[in-house]
DNA sequence: ATCCTATCCTGGCTGC
DNA sequence: TGCAGCCAGGATAGGA
């Protein structure tokens, strides 16, 4: 499902093609995607307005909107599981599943379709109020293993629920953080705070690696949703580590990979190189 | 404070 | 082959 790596694509693609356009009506299809917003007031407040810069935060796209060169408020698209944005030409088929489309300037348009209807496509005025409390990007500087072993400690939740929390980290999804974990050869069930400094900056940088990879591949594209703007797969799927191997062997040591369910998700594990919270406690430390 | 469940949706898969 | 029913999955709200 569209995670960061998969954000920070769409992103990289749509930019060149959005940036200074000018947007010149709204069709909502969906209103729903709106996320509470009327059509005709949605599409009052972008009809007009250039789409000045187009930015990520965790797994929402953003594009910063302008009249007269000020500021004008914010679209906040976020494509859940089957959300896709596409910047184009006139004549273009968008198929069954189209819920926004915002035409453009240069004859081209915006479309966001999505099969599922759980995705959003939000204006905003300020922008705190355009997206909700976000933990720090896993890719800034801020994102240290010093902070992360503090944040990790001030909790005692399991690792996998918080590192899905949004608030915590931002962009992180189910498939990243079953990599992330194995990585780090973290369990998913360990409480955050018995995390030691050392697994802390281990898990850091297990975060950072998975995603600047997935980002590199342009994402992942196991099922036939996901596509980058282009069209094109992405190809980290091919590079999973755990994430989707249930009973294949583990890349490290040739264990069978586990299923479990971890807060009602499926998650992917290997039970010799991520020890349970149970057994590793249980274990004598060595001497 | 933390966890769990239901909700939103539909395509695709499983099993009969 | 056809069809009913189940499942995934991000975020959020509400209950335990």
């Amino acid at each position: 499902m569209p995670e960061l790596p998969e954000v920070e694509t769409v992103v990289r693609l749509v930019r060149p093609r959005l940036e200074g356009r000018t947007i010149r009506g709204a069709e909502v299809s969906w209103a729903r995607t709106l996320g509470g917003d009327s059509p005709s007031r949605f599409a009052r407040a972008v009809t007009g307005a250039r789409a000045a810069r187009v930015w990520r935060r965790g797994k929402y796209v953003v594009i910063d909107l302008e009249r007269a060169g000020r500021p004008a408020g914010h679209l906040t698209c976020h494509l859940r599981m089957t959300g896709r944005l596409h910047v184009e030409p006139r004549g273009w088929e968008p198929g069954l599943y189209e819920r926004v489309c915002l035409p453009l300037d240069d004859g081209t348009s915006l479309h966001f379709l999505d099969v599922r209807k759980f995705g959003r496509m939000c204006f905003a005025d300020r922008i705190e109020s355009a997206l909700p409390e976000l933990g720090p990007e896993p890719l800034s500087p801020e994102f240290t293993g010093a902070w992360l072993a503090t944040a990790l400690r001030r909790r005692r939740r399991m690792l996998k629920p918080l590192l899905l929390d949004q608030a915590f980290v931002a962009g992180l999804g189910n498939i990243y953080v079953d990599e992330a974990l194995w990585s780090a050869r973290l369990h998913p069930q360990a409480s955050s705070g018995r995390v030691s400094r050392r697994r802390a900056e281990e898990l850091r940088d297990a975060i950072c690696a998975v995603l600047e990879e997935a980002i590199r591949r342009e994402g992942a594209s196991f099922d036939s949703f996901y596509r980058t703007p282009e069209g094109r797969p992405g190809s980290y799927q091919h590079q999973f580590l755990v994430y989707g191997r249930t009973g294949r062997p583990c890349r490290r040591c040739g264990a069978a990979v586990a299923r479990i369910v971890v807060a009602q998700r499926g998650t992917h594990i290997c039970r010799r190189c991520q020890r349970s919270p149970r057994s590793a406690a249980g274990r004598i430390p060595p001497a």
